[in-house]
This record gives C-alpha cells, structure tokens and sequence, in this order.
DNA sequence: ATAATTAATGCAACTGAGTTGCAAATATAG
DNA sequence: CTATATTTGCAACTCAGTTGCATTAATTAT
C-alpha cells in the first residue's frame, strides 16, 4: 500500500509524533484525535505509515498496539530492530537503542524478534 | 490465588500440557477441550495454573495468548525467562532454552522481559 | 459417612481493540 | 476544472478475553 496523498489525516497524525520520540498507543492517538480524525481512519493511517518505514509498531504486554517513529527504516522493510522499554509504574514506552544479540538456533531461520522489556523508568525509579 | 482444589478441569487441562511440551494456545485449548470444559473455565484454571507456576503464559505477534510448562518457576515467580520461537509458516510456538541476555539499561530497572522470535521452525525449514 | 462450607463451574451477556463494507468526500492526474 | 482514484466516516461487526450470578462439585468439620 504506502502513503499515497498527504492528507490532513497523516499531517495531524504524523505531527504528533514529531514532538515527543516515545511511543504512543493506537488507542491513546484515537482519544488523542477524537474530535478530528475518526477512529478507522487513525488504524488506517497507521498502518500505511508503517507500511511506509515512518513508523513501526509492536504490542505490549496487554496486547495492545504502539507505534514509534522510525530511524532507519524503508519501504523495503524495517530494518531497525530495537527492544521496546514499558514502564510499569507509568505506562510510558520508548524504543532503547541498544543491541540485543540473539544468538543463532539450530535448524531455525530467524526473521524478526520482538523484545519488549518491564520495569521502572528513569523518573518513576526516583520516586 | 492458586489452584486449590483438584477438580476434573484442573486435570483434563494439565493434560493437554504433559505430552508435548510445546506451547499451547488458550484459543486452542476452547476449541479442543469444547465438549468437556466452558471457555470461562478454561481462562480460569489457566491463569491460576499460571499463579501457581505450573504454567508460564506469553502474547504472540498478533496478541493471542499462548500458555507452556514452566521448568523452574513457583508460586514465589517465574524466574525462568526464556524467548519463545513461532514459526511463520505453520504457527507453532515453542520455548527456546537459550540465554538471551538484556544489558543493563542506565537509569532503568528491568523487572522482566518478553522475547518473541519469529522464523521458520526446524520442520518448515526443510520443505 | 454426611452435612456444612467454600471454591469451581457454566452460562449468557458484556467489553474493547481492532476490522470491514460501503457510500460520501477529497486529493491528484489529465 | 472535470474525471479518476484514493481516503474518509459511519455503523455494524469480529473475536479474544472478562464478569456477574446462580448452580454444582470439592473439601472440611461433625
């Protein structure tokens, strides 16, 4: 598919994931945008910029969907493989840029992997 | 909570775990105990299986729920943390027991982690 | 053993994130 | 600026998982 036109839809959508560089649930972008964009369309949306390389997403552990920006990512597949961090005090999410090495499996041929990480963020871990 | 009393559910779903020792999705576990067990019941005695540390229970890609064998996990926690391998082409999952380490993250506690790998398993892999 | 107590079960109805079909609206190409 | 193709909104749906409550089955006490 791909983002074909630059609609208001992906110009609002796009926009609020220019600010901040955590990541934001789908269901969060919907209450978010509510009053402006309809809650098929952000689904919809999302998934073309994802289609895109602009965003990726994942789940968490409740099964629900994030999406975060990408950095080096295409068209041609999202290369960017990078551990998710979910605070279980906040809720807050955001992409770690460091390197998880999984090792080789004998007779299996890995594609992806989705590592998603718990615990206590950096501001809740003061408190 | 726990499991506390040893009732025919209770048996007929640990069964379902002593031959395999793959994981089993709680969707495919309705569908194949549907004449003996309600649905309900088999959401719960899962996750009081899981409380008990007798089962350990994991999200796939698409958000569904798989449940398998914990080895060394008690009512205390799951300490056994591994990765969990679906294959993409047939779908089964199994744990992988293989060490996947998480370097310290600065500034952040981690409590536990997730590992999803996708691929192809051994016996798709051949074809 | 049997009654009393407490936990587990089944059912039906619900929840909520995400999806689908289709007609109306809006971008882009010509 | 019209024609064509893509997007959008809406309403209705899907489907895994949950909840409340009355019934049934285990366990404990008698």
């Amino acid at each position: 598919m791909g983002i074909i036109r630059k609609t208001q839809s992906v110009e609002v959508l796009l926009n609020e994931f220019q600010e901040k560089s955590n990541a934001i649930s789908a269901i969060e972008l919907i209450k978010r945008l509510s009053s402006q964009i309809n809650k098929t369309t952000v689904y919809r949306v999302l998934d073309k910029l994802e289609d895109d390389g602009v965003l990726h997403s994942f789940l968490d552990n409740s099964g629900i969907k994030w999406y975060a920006k990408c950095n080096d990512c295409s068209k041609a597949g999202h290369t960017d493989m990078h551990p998710h961090f979910q605070c279980v005090s906040c809720g807050k999410v955001d992409c770690l840029s460091i390197e998880v090495t999984i090792p080789p499996i004998p007779n299996r041929e890995i594609e992806v992997s989705q590592i998603l990480i718990q615990g206590r963020c950096e501001s809740c871990n003061v408190k």
